[in-house]
Order: structure tokens, then sequence, then C-alpha cells
DNA sequence: CATTTCTTGTGGCGGTCACCACAGTTCCTT
DNA sequence: AAGGAACTGTGGTGACCGCCACAAGAAATG
């Protein structure tokens, strides 16, 4: 056994595909050029890069296949559709006309978005997250203010202490956010970067709402954002049960269960 | 006026389209025979589909385009597909790995970023546009920072004072930037908050380089940028005539045309 | 070190495509 | 009905691609 992997081939076929990333239509000739390999070579590369499907095969070239790329954020986004979309419709209707909102990246939230776009106007949010800023930003109405900081490419959000320090210069009135965990000690992240976001939003905001679904229900994550008290408002698709729900209860959250 | 439109030529074009939709990449000798039709006319067909955006043209066919994320986005994004290609892989090969940008929001740069994610790593990027995050930050490679500001739907980017104020906390080894126009007097941008974006970038960077294709030449806009010899590098896919030209050589710029 | 396997290059033949210019057809306008 | 614009077909040249078979080189194996 060898550590060192034979690079040639592979990684040929990595740059065949950046180059498809990069224009959409890539031919044979020009590709044998760029790597300065025969077209014969290149057409074989294709050819097995085609079996496994990771790209179309075309007459004198390739194709990326339709559909191909943000697979990971897409499958998340799928999931419990259904349940996120009752739970942003939901949510909406805790948001008042001309109210200054801070909403947290997500896609629960995205949801929440969908639906303040369609049916509200006279809004002002400020967001870290990238796809709910196009969301909104559709109605002209909104007005959206994004936050600066390090892209984070898997959360289609901004984070980081720029994202932070930004935040601390505003004042709302309500922030919606989400999370990957719920357990009586309070919502959890698993994203370090997305902890701080979450809370800088909580520190300046006066009604903090958290929005869930019961997938999210005893999950322990990485860091508790805030005590669970420290909610005022929870939009969820089901009612907790066991110690969570008696935590809710004592913590004298509001508890919001969309309708099936 | 006529009620009846001419079905030939549209329903021809539609019925390619589906047949796309079915083989993600058709030939076009086989489109010629299945309408029966010559092949010079289905190439044709395919040229002005491609000229809209609707396939992606390819050697000896075309293709389903992929679907990710300008779908949504302008149609400006997708006129001169061609040609800005050939200028974000020419504005590509000005950049040296490790280097510093500021790349601003723009269909033009857009294609830069493509390239650069395709084939350079070890970057750090700010930008004020989200669709460049997006595709700059699919490289784990590239830290891309994102400024903050007011999010403008139609041009996919943040724009105003947090904008620009943002952008001075920073230096950069080189500026590209895009332009609605350019003249003898220099780039001119028709959005009155890109412009100070623009300007901000240019101030912050020791390098400053302006991607136009040629539609833009002698195309004068709401308001001139900087004056041409505050550039020092032009790319483009043509080279400028008249009185632009002699004004780019006069200021020193250094010309970079994309070849055919 | 010899052998086997994998990878790549070369050369030729046939087929397809791209490009161009020109002419014929169809349809719409006036 | 005549003029014009849009659409399509034809023909020819040049370039590129697809395929095939064979051989040379590199890397892994024993």
């Amino acid at each position: 056994m060898s550590a060192a992997r034979r690079p040639r081939k592979r990684e040929r076929q990595e740059r065949i595909l950046a180059e498809l990333h990069a224009d959409p239509a890539v031919r044979i000739g020009a590709l044998a050029q760029t790597f300065a390999v025969s077209s014969e070579t290149v057409r074989r590369d294709l050819d097995e890069l085609s079996r496994d499907g990771r790209v179309n095969r075309t007459y004198g070239g390739a194709a990326l296949p339709p559909m191909g790329v943000e697979a990971s954020l897409n499958e998340r986004y799928r999931r419990l559709v259904a349940e996120r979309t009752r739970i942003g419709r939901l949510a909406a209707t805790l948001v008042a006309p001309g109210e200054v909102l801070m909403i947290d990246a997500g896609s629960t939230t995205a949801h929440l978005a969908r639906r303040l776009a369609a049916e509200l106007g006279d809004l002002t949010v400020v967001t870290n997250g990238l796809g709910l800023a196009t969301i909104l930003g559709a109605n002209p109405g909104i007005r959206v203010i994004l936050c600066p900081g390090a892209y984070d490419a898997r959360e289609g959000a901004v984070l980081g202490p720029e994202t932070t320090a930004f935040l601390e210069r505003f004042h709302a009135n309500t922030a919606l956010i989400g999370a990957s965990g719920l357990t009586p000690e309070g919502p959890g992240e698993a994203n370090a970067g997305a902890v701080w976001v979450k809370r800088a939003m909580i520190a300046r905001s006066q009604r903090h709402v958290l929005l869930v679904d019961r997938s999210k229900f005893d999950q322990p994550s990485f860091q508790v954002v805030c005590p669970l008290n420290a909610l005022d408002d929870l939009v969820v698709d089901a009612p907790p049960g066991g110690a969570l729900a008696e935590a809710v209860a004592t913590a004298g959250i509001a508890l919001h269960v969309s309708a099936a």
C-alpha cells in the first residue's frame, strides 16, 4: 500500500469539474489544451465522470448535470417542509406592521420570511441570512438590512465577530430565531458562530420568539443559546411533552402550536 | 396585426426545450431529423435559445442550464454570457494566490467569481454581492467577507452608507469592479448606491481593474464613478475604438482583450 | 528485478459540426 | 398586388470529434 495517491488522473478530473462550474459547457479540445494532455485522455475522463453521473456528456464536451450543486442545503431545507410552512405561517401572525425585526438565518425562519413577504409590508428586517434577504427583498415594502461577516456556505449566512458587532448597533421590537435543538435548558445550536448571532439578536430585541419543529425537541446541541426563560414565545408544529413541556410552562413562555 | 402567431419557429423551439427535458444533452443532427428541418435551422434555433439563456449551447448540440443560482437572477445576467465568461476568465488571470480582493456586485463580476472559485484558492474576498458570496463560498479555500447594508433586490447586493462605511475598514490588493457604461470620462454607473460602493472599493485598493463588455462602450450613465486614469487595468471582450481607445491609451491603462 | 496493471499517447478513418454566402419560400405590411 | 422582412434550405470548405487498435511509459505487485 502507498500513502501517495496517484494524483494524475483524479486531480485532472476534479479540475475538469471545477472548470465546468465556471463554464457550463466545456469542449474536449480546450480541456486537452488546458491540461496538456491528449484529447483522447480527456475523452476518457469525461466518459468516466459521466459514468458516475457527475457530468452530462455532450457531443464534443460535457455539461453540468441539471440540479447538481447544492444538495446539502436543499436537503435540509426539504425535510419537514409542511411542518415548517405551518410554523412560519403561525409565527408571521405574531408580527405587526411597522415593526423592526431581527431574523436569524435558517431553514425554518426562511419559511417565516416567505410568509412575511407574501402578506405583510412596512417592515424593517435585520438578518444575517442571504436567503432571507433575497426572500424578503422581493417585497418592496420591506426594508432589509443584511449584516456583514464571514460567509458560511453551509449555513447560507454570514457569521463571526463582524456580524455580532454589527447587530449591537440596532434595536428591534422582535427577534425571531431558530435552533438546532430545544431542551429544558433552553435552545441549543451546533454552529459556534451562529450561537453568538442568536445571542446578539436576543440582546438587542424586546421580544424573543423561537421557531422550532418537533424534530428538535430534546435534542441537545453543542451550545445553549440562552436560558429557556429568556424566551417570550415558542412556535412549534406539535406540543412538546414531558420535562420540556413542564419547563416551558414554568418559564412562562407563550406556546403557539400550528394547526395540522 | 395578426392574431395568428407564426407557429413554425416558436413551436419548434418549445419542442426542442421539451426534448431537452427528457434528454439532458441533445445533438443537432438528431433534432434536425426529428423535426424534418435542416441542421442549419436547428443550429439557428439553438443559438437563439442560448442567447435568451434558455439552453446552454454545446459543441454539436445543447444542454439544459444548470438551474443553480441564476434561474431567478436577473435577465440581465443571461445576456452576453459568452462574452462575460471570457472576460471573467481573463480577469481571473490577473489575480494571484494569497491576494485580498474587493469585488463589486454585478453580472460580469459574477462570471469572474465563478472562475476564481473554480481555479484558485487561498483568497480573501470582500464583496457586496450576495450572488458573489454564494459562488465564492463554494470554494472552502476562499474567505468571503460580505458587506452590510440595505439589500437591493434588483442588484442582488447590499448598498448604502453602511456598505461604504464598512469598506473603509479594509485594505485590499485589488479591486475588481464592473460598470454600466464606459466613456472617455471614465466608468459610469446608473445606480446611485452602487456608485459609492465602487468608489469605496477603489479608494481602499492598490490596484483597480475594470471589467466591461463591449456593449458598455461609449454608454454614458447617470454618474461617473472615477476618472479614467484612476484605473490600472481594463478587461474587455473587444478593443474599444475612437476617442475611447485614445483615452484609454493616454491614461496608461493596461488593456486586456479576451480572445474569441 | 520481472511481471502485471493502469494510464496515456499516436495515428488514421469516417462522421459530424461550424461557418458562410446565396437563393428560395412564406408571411406580413402598405 | 407589390414590396419587404423574416425564415429556411443548399452547398462547400475547414475544423473538430468519435472510435479503434496498438504501443510506450509509469506505477504497483510479488
